[in-house]
DNA sequence: TTGAAAGCGCTAACAA
DNA sequence: TTGTTAGCGCTTTCAA
């Protein structure tokens, strides 16, 4: 049964030394510092096994990392990178991680990882306004965390400031004389959406500004909502669109380029979030920009630290630049 | 320590039915079959733990996926698709997915899920020309197979049919007249593009023409390269440019677009790959297509067979469809 | 500091 | 068909 390896256990290295089982496991979890048994078992690379070890202290070192399974092209770079974060820091504390898709609607993937005692804890991968994942991980009392906010106040948040940031960049934007500014937005059961949307308002307000309803199109989550939008931006003469992220930006792009609008002598753009599908756009997009990779890495720390017991923060927001580019240039 | 639950084992089912436990654990697994068993763990929903199962048959009924780490944008839907594949059949085979992110150069993190004994066995995402992975695998004795071919005989894998599908896309393209077309590949240390090359070349073959060696340009991987090459074809009169991949076609599109070239009067073009990113394009563009989806499905399946001990072909190739568009119109 | 022994929850001989 | 027993490889009381 399995593959076939050198499999030395924890007695071998015991009985080689002529110790006992305990003293071993001692030295390893360096409650008794025996350098004898630390060379010896780095000699014969002994590993100890982390089933047994798992059933020992019913943990298995996996945590389990739920992501959307029908992210769409745009999300997955996000994720990539917020992955690539949690596995570098899953690794150095010993821990593995379990990938789980969910959908809409079936968390059927997410109930089976928790009932099967699969991982020890949770990260999320984007919180909605109504999360049944949220609920159902409340429920089952399992230890998690989410990367990005919720309203869900007892729940462990790891996120990006985007209420500041947002409020910053439009802040921005106004001081350099712009009064007249539109913004289109995603879904708004995107926690994240209705937060940008927040930090957009305040820095409206900040500015002394009256908000324009009129001219924040959210939920336009699909090109043609998007063309909609900027159709109507562009008749009614607003200076500067805002996007709320990286895909409604493009999209936005690709109308104003259609309608030959150019940028920024006819109209200014700016984005709420930066990526690598706006990187390199002619001219250069303004934009927030954040790292997915420590969202990850400090989400990561932040369950296994739940997970030894120790106390974390109940909520980590972590910092952006605002970049001026040439798409908002005078 | 972990999570509380209520957590009743196997003894507990036992005692409460007056049976000894290794009578619930033979109809849990379909021996004994002893309905007041079924009926009882499904009642107070009994979970078996894995963690125990695992050390009783030194299994841990994960399998690792491999992924790598450094993909870019174009790469992700096709390894999302894979994996969305793979987890649906562990799943419904009862393991979970340890996702690993490995670079060029660096296994480490392979190394630890092996060494570790994290898993039953491996899927690969991606196989080079020489692949340090592959090596590492092999000398481990851990089952694993691969997506994607590898030159490697004894490797377990499970492809796409590149050569069949690529000889006929070329074939068909020749068979509407064309005389001169270009090909713009990827990194020839990529197995994939290698096949493809083959492919190619047997469709020109086969159609009777001559092998144009000055009008094969591999390894264009950066948008300069694949510049180069189209502009070269459009000096030299090409008939028709043919894409190993989505993201080269892309490129190559931006390039014709640049130049005024309109396709498909000016210029005719064809894709080995489709994807969403090329999927809207306008004019819609010529292209093979395959279902990565299913990819993960067969891998897991094989993967699975091997740990569970049952045979399983050295290698599978999946089907795969021409799809004329306009991009070829005559 | 060290070790003997019990136990984590399950499976697999071996007997009955 | 059922139960008894002995592990799987580790941690952790409890004495020494």
């Amino acid at each position: 049964m399995g593959f076939n390896q050198e499999k030395i256990t924890i007695s071998d290295v015991a009985e080689a030394l002529g110790i006992s089982k305990t003293t071993v496991s001692r030295a390893i979890s360096g409650k008794g510092r025996r350098q004898k048994v630390i060379d010896y078992i780095r000699e014969h690379d002994y590993v100890p096994s982390p089933i047994a070890k798992g059933l020992a202290n019913s943990r298995n070192y996996n945590i389990g990392w739920v992501m959307p399974g029908d992210s769409t092209v745009t999300d997955l770079p996000f994720f990539q990178r917020c992955m690539i974060g949690i596995s570098e820091i899953a690794n150095k504390r010993d821990y593995d991680m379990i990938l789980t898709l969910v959908y809409d609607g079936d968390i059927t993937a997410l109930e089976r990882i928790v009932k099967n005692h699969k991982i020890d804890g949770i990260i999320l991968g984007r919180t909605l306004i109504e999360d049944e994942r949220v609920e159902f991980l409340k429920a089952s009392n399992v230890p998690f965390v989410a990367i990005g906010s919720s309203e869900y106040r007892e729940v462990i948040q790891i996120d990006n400031d985007h209420i500041s940031a947002c409020k910053e960049l439009t802040s921005v934007l106004i001081s350099k004389g712009i009064k007249k500014i539109a913004l289109i937005g995603g879904k708004s059961n995107h926690v994240v959406n209705r937060t940008r949307l927040e930090g957009f308002k305040k820095g409206v307000s900040e500015q002394g500004l009256a908000i324009d309803e009129g001219h924040i199109f959210m939920d336009a989550d699909d090109p043609l909502s998007v063309s909609q939008a900027v159709e109507t931006a562009l008749q009614d003469k607003m200076e500067c669109i805002v996007c709320m992220d990286d895909r409604i930006c493009l999209a936005a792009l690709d109308c104003l380029k259609r309608d030959g609008v150019s940028i920024p002598q006819d109209i200014k753009i700016a984005s709420f979030y930066n990526s690598s599908l706006l990187e390199n756009y002619v001219p250069s997009i303004t934009a927030l920009q954040y790292d997915p990779k420590v969202l990850g890495m400090e989400a990561c720390n932040a369950l296994l630290d739940i997970i030894d017991g120790i106390d974390v923060p109940n909520r980590k927001l972590l910092g952006y630049e605002v970049v001026l580019k040439d798409s908002t240039k005078e």
